[in-house]
DNA sequence: GATGAATGAGTCTTCATTCAT
DNA sequence: AATGAATGAAGACTCATTCAT
């Protein structure tokens, strides 16, 4: 399916990069109105306004641009959970600030999140490409619990691993079923659920006198 | 213009009954094998040993087969979570039967699990089945926190649809993450993980006074 | 396309009798109600009441059962024009009886008529069957020219087979146009109209002195 | 689910119109010589020598094509019989002029008049496609029949519509005897007869002296 | 570089006919 | 004799990709 991963063509004028973004941009609307499977490369190069011989200069294959529109999403959802947090609240402040930070990411690319779960379950790589960024989410979570319990607030019994796993699917489960199944969840309500249930996990005190961790 | 006969799965008869459900394992099988993309008519009728038209006899098309098999494990889901369960423990003890209990029916049929889901991100039909079943799931988890909330347990201040949604998410999606995707996760230490954050959040004492409740 | 004419079962008994008089007519209806093309053997067996094989122990296949009712259709119209008119009124009346009766004839069978072109138009061996009824009845037309010439009547520099095949042309279309396309013509107007025609071609006289010839 | 680009007959290039074309002219030769129906789209684009693709790319079906001929059999069809005739004889000179110009171009098409025939049997389109021809041609000869009366030439108790049907369908049907059947009919012969039959319905003299009425 | 016409392998689906029961 | 399940050849159509202009 993957085959041997040419590396699309690079674009070394600033014209070439133009025209790329804008097949990428077109390809990246066009998947999420149509999804994966049913978009064409016609499709993407009508609403590009090129000629197919253009498309296949930039990438090698319809593939191809899924997998920078991918790369793109995962280097987002980086830089998005690096950006720095307000930690002046207490440690319950803090965490639900750090959810609402991923849930807005999600929310922001909800169209490319539905895509990755269609090239998830359409080929290996990508399904690679998914759990790359979710690993780098609950290796984050996963050193949060640790320092909790190294502080004595988290119980030691709690495996962190897996606890990170439990509640990092919990947040990412809800984001999907919000942003991309459009179910009828309220935004607020949701939010402090899962702080709640997240915070009572790891013994989260309600007040602010806990010194914050950093997720 | 056409003739006005169109049946799928006619034959009542015992042999017919037996081809169709040959043909069904087959495709589930080979579906199970190669996703249901790159799953050809003719993958099918080969595995079943069968000339092409004997497939058409039972089944309008391709998305007619998923469809009956998606039924099939809607209705396998359905029985699975209507099981009674061991009520001599205290309320964890219950707790955690439950959850051994979906992730037990979740094992058995995690190939079919993967289906759905590609299914579901490949049209509108699919995902609206998925949801059904999600939601029948659901709706039990919240009935319970209700429960356990007019027992004076669970914290009146949890809002048991959402809390439902987050929760039934997490364990949802570790038993995908573990059976279909295959992460390295530990089947009892997750399982005990999912009980314990379960538990703190509605409240259940790790003893065993509390009458149970019946998820 | 019609191979070497198996001739089709004939049927020894009364009952297969029966079978294959109801086949016949199931697919006579069928096929004036869908067309020859667009009727399966499935539509067929179904009307009709019988299985698949019990199809093909009276036919040898579906174009076997189009050429049985085309011969009865041939054989009826044979046997129609062979009915005996009239013989009281004048030339004139006479040749409008001969006309009266072609149309009745066509107008009680125009649904096989219209299987008829269809068959014509698809394969060698149905457009010989079709024109050895238009022979039939344009034979008759040209023995009547002439005799009307013989007998000073007609124009000795009309051309009998020509005149034949414009008149017996003019009438078949007119039938066609009437009872299979169904278009907006009035039977009586047009009767009268092809008596009209006719007889002026041929000097019939408007009274009713000269002895009737037979068509 | 699909995109929604779906065009037939794209190309506005020089290029894109000789393809076309190139494609309509196979699919003709095809057409006439293996009939609508036993002709296979392989069949065409073998002729055409492009694959199979290409046709897809100005055509969007088998039946599109033949829509596309018949539409230019229709358009021929109209500019044939408004062409300008010689009026320097009488009546009945210019009546054997008409005929002759629709006998001519009938032969000359008589391939696709037999594909018009199939076609109408095949598909209600396609019939009323035929009809529009055929109301066109009756058309004018109604008007004529009209004005003849008008004249004081033609009996006024025909009446225009049903003689011009019969007419129009004598002369019709002629042709397809001739040129679509090929029975052994004489041209010369024929044309005059049809003059005759015609003539004296209308009651156009054999002088020269009745001035000429378009057709 | 850009274009879009051309390609053809790949799939689904139909239906006349056969034959085991 | 009757049945109807099974067959599989045949054919229409799609669309990612190439390449001549």
């Amino acid at each position: 399916m993957a085959g041997e991963t040419r590396m699309s063509q690079p674009a070394k004028t600033s014209r070439g990069r133009d025209r790329r973004n804008s097949l990428l941009d077109s390809a990246r609307e066009v998947f999420e109105e149509l999804g994966y499977f049913d978009t064409r490369v016609a499709d993407i190069v009508a609403h590009a306004k090129v000629g197919h011989g253009t498309f296949y200069s930039y990438f090698d294959s319809k593939d191809d641009v899924l997998r920078a529109l991918i790369d793109n999403l995962v280097e987002a959802t980086y830089s998005a959970s690096a950006m720095p947090i307000d930690h002046s609240g207490g440690p319950r402040d803090h965490l639900r600030a750090t959810i609402v930070q991923f849930m807005d990411a999600y929310r922001e690319r909800a169209g490319m999140h539905r895509i990755l779960v269609q090239a998830t379950s359409y080929s290996a790589e990508f399904l690679s490409r998914r759990l790359e960024i979710k690993e780098q989410f609950l290796g984050r979570i996963e050193q949060s619990i640790v320092a909790w319990q190294q502080r004595g607030v988290a119980p030691l019994d709690l495996d962190p691993f897996h606890a990170a796993t439990a509640l990092g699917g919990m947040v990412e489960d809800a984001a999907f079923a919000q942003y991309v199944l459009h179910q009828p969840i309220d935004e607020q309500i949701m939010i402090t659920t899962l702080t709640t249930i997240w915070s009572q996990t790891v013994g989260l005190p309600e007040s602010h006198s806990t010194p914050p961790v950093t997720i």
